[in-house]
DNA sequence: CAATCGCATCGTACATTGTACGAGTCAATC
DNA sequence: GATTGACTCGTACAATGTACGATGCGATTG
């Protein structure tokens, strides 16, 4: 259900290279194309959230009809993949890295992820249901890479990966679902203030209110390096 | 968004004390209740997934109306919180725990939650956008209390907390996510293999494929919790 | 130049789905 | 018997994804 044919759909080659890329409405917007259509959808996202995103209202934004956004997509879904994976580029660790510090290099890739994530908050909504995109996998062929050039044997490859894809995504997650209604927050507190005799512990330490989420992160991201790979 | 109002919304207010619980259809249907309600939705979303669950489709399997749930449930998003919270009760530890071993009550609970989660698989998909239900808070609270029994001090508690439940939301929608379609599976590993010049990493180590999920959970868990409660 | 073709756009129409509204039923209470 | 309140449900509507077919336009071919 996740994981799209991905063939060739018959419409829809690459644009041949000697053809005009000219052909733009009366008015004058650019033409229509899968970049511009999915750049468009991710600010439309950003602005208006999942629910937010209507076929009618992106081809609106984009100038055009409605069906004319289908020349160039199978379906809304493919709309959230793209839009997903797009959002999800990774571009490499700064300058400052030195290639010998493997530590730092996941770091920084995992926090970019992150935070890559937190600034388009429906990104962690769609991911449980998404297929992998190119920049995801390139982003797990990287972590491949350097965790096997830090030293984890072969045989735990796997699981390493595994861990720290699944650490990030849980903590974005939550982060994105916790972060996103301060009031919202206050109110569920609230609720639990209410409940007092039924959750002492979590209200007592105001679970839901104080919390360094990015320092959590970093520490429990720590804590799994070390086990996973430890430092020599 | 994700928070519900929570307050009296006028109408079902809890049965009262002395009323009749009789009540039935002309042909032999018990009457309609929030508790029927949620365990029939979490049937059809067993059946059907998170697109498969339809109010009209519902309330069939309930043998009422479409309209009738309205008058115990708010709305369509309420069916999927409570029902999502319904699956995450904790009965707690077998007996076989002994009070002292916070290690094996941590790990029990949490692979408990991963394994509802997983017999659910709708669930994880669900989780990124959905409020707290009182079994969530359950965990919570009881993960806390463990927490804090183990040593953990009050400054660290939240933080430990939230990497664990991040550590299981993330290992428990990775797993729905690649394991539903084994066959969806092998198609990406397939494309993979197409692009083995970009991936080699992750082919070469068949990510997608080759997986002891379980034993990478329990490892990473064992990790995070030798950080966040270093063994005396 | 005319005919043809493939890419690309879009208007119309329809099926599906959540749900607002108000009428209807039945038991308990006055 | 009248009233009330809990509960059910049929009808209707608005929103939305998208199937279908018409249309325009540039390039190619005759």
């Amino acid at each position: 259900m996740a994981a799209k044919g991905g063939g060739a759909q018959g419409k829809r080659l690459q644009r041949r290279a000697g053809s005009v890329p000219s052909m733009q409405q009366a008015g004058n917007e650019p033409a229509l194309s899968i970049e511009r259509i999915v750049a468009t959808a991710v600010e439309l996202l950003d602005a208006e959230g999942v629910d937010g995103l209507k076929m009618r209202r992106l081809a609106d934004r984009l100038g055009a009809g409605a069906m004319s956004l289908y020349w160039h997509v199978d379906n809304k879904e493919e709309v959230f993949d793209l839009a997903l994976d797009s959002v999800l580029e990774y571009r490499g660790p700064p300058q400052g890295i030195e290639a010998a510090d493997w530590r730092g290099a996941i770091f920084h890739m995992l926090e970019d992820w992150r935070a890559s994530m937190l600034s388009h908050p429906w990104s962690a909504s769609l991911l449980p249901r998404r297929a992998l995109g190119p920049n995801i996998l390139g982003r797990l062929e990287l972590l491949g890479r350097i965790l096997s050039g830090a030293g984890v044997a072969e045989a735990d490859l796997n699981g390493a990966i595994w861990s720290l894809w699944n650490y990030v995504i849980g903590a974005t997650i939550t982060r994105t679902n916790f972060d996103l209604s301060d009031d919202d927050m206050a109110a569920a507190q609230q609720r639990l203030a209410h409940l007092s005799e039924k959750y002492p512990t979590i209200e007592r330490a105001r679970l839901l209110l104080d919390n360094d989420w990015d320092g959590a992160f970093r520490k429990g991201l720590d804590f799994l390096l070390d086990g996973l790979v430890p430092r020599q």
